[in-house]
DNA sequence: ACAACCATGTAAGTAGTTACATGATTTA
DNA sequence: TAAATCATGTAACTACTTACATGGTTGT
């Protein structure tokens, strides 16, 4: 679970209220881990409990904001989570089910669901797009900013990935279904991806 | 959520078990949606109690085996699902929190994880490549063919992704880290995606 | 008869989502 | 002073995970 070391992270790079915390989860931080507000003041309570970050409680009693700062005990847990051995979780996507399903039951009404998710994607991709002409405009000279960039291009690769998978999606769903009247001719692979291995 | 649309999918394709499914469920259909024993036999009662499959208990008691099998309003409960809108769940990505958390603390142990993980990639993008040469030794002729393929597809663009990200990830963080002497000097985009947008 | 494994579960816990509540500041 | 919105929560629910339990079947 990764929601606690991101809490941590983005509370190294500035201290933060919860409120703070989730604007961020919406924009930057959020474009890789999503988060709502309340699992976002969840989370802040257990980390304090834990001893990994302190709260200075609203001063004077009455501004009831609380800024959270990371003890040292919880940068040392951000080190040992971070160098971790974790298995790469498997992909799983609701579209490629619903792929699937069309493949067995034969033509729905998927074509205007994907035509609407590649806008999305495309408007995504041109976002990152002007992030890193902004942020990156030359080769990053530090190992952070490298890293920085890398994240963004994952965004960015992701986002390429995607379109690329729903262009060839249409590509197969737009063609008239003039097939499928012989639709139970060839069942070749019994199942998906057939798999004996 | 899709493991009950995936499940009547699966039992379109081919009445079966619980443990049928579940083996069925680690090979072709868990590359892109997982799901253990114990979400299938929960899931499979409810379908039942939701009147979408029927069971045919084991014959004459003893042997206990349960075959499940579609029902009309299973079908049709599926074609609704397909069709219908639904918003891309965010990408969220334990690798990308953790690159993170290394541009902020500084190095970690993160190098050894990348490298078994490009193995696992790498290893996976084989077996699909034989599924595919396989299974799909020509074009397509069918649509439900093409889907099948697709889909396959998508699981090969997934695997080279990561494998761009990953690699793309050593080799930032292979260099060694010369400059991360200096690393408190440029602290441009205070956040990692900045996004003021 | 005993081991291995097949098939079906139960129980407890965690993470994440959705809906609602409430006081405190800022703005019109 | 009323409305908006900022900031912090509670409650209930769903999906998923992990660990354990148990009877039935098959192979030696």
């Amino acid at each position: 679970m990764s929601l606690p070391h991101a809490l941590i992270t983005a509370l190294i790079e500035q201290d933060a209220c919860g409120s703070d915390l989730a604007s961020r989860f919406d924009r930057s931080i959020g474009y890789f881990w999503h988060a709502t507000h309340q699992q976002i003041y969840r989370e802040l309570g257990r980390l304090e409990v834990a001893g990994w970050v302190e709260s200075l409680p609203p001063e004077s009693g009455r501004g009831r904001k609380r800024v959270y700062r990371v003890l040292p005990a919880g940068r040392k847990e951000l080190q040992r989570w971070v160098a971790e051995q974790q298995d790469p979780k498997p992909m799983r996507d609701e579209l490629m089910v619903r792929l699937w399903a069309e493949a067995v039951i034969g033509p729905t009404g998927l074509v205007k669901e994907i035509r609407s998710r590649i806008d999305l994607h495309k408007e995504k991709l041109a976002l990152y797009g002007r992030i890193e002409s902004r942020d990156f405009p030359s080769v990053p000279r530090t190992r952070e900013a490298a890293l920085r960039r890398l994240v963004l291009h994952s965004g960015i690769q992701y986002e390429r990935y995607w379109l690329e998978i729903l262009s060839a999606a249409l590509g197969v769903l737009d063609r008239p279904a003039k097939e499928c009247l012989k639709k139970s001719a060839d069942h070749a692979p019994e199942t998906l991806l057939v798999a004996k291995e």
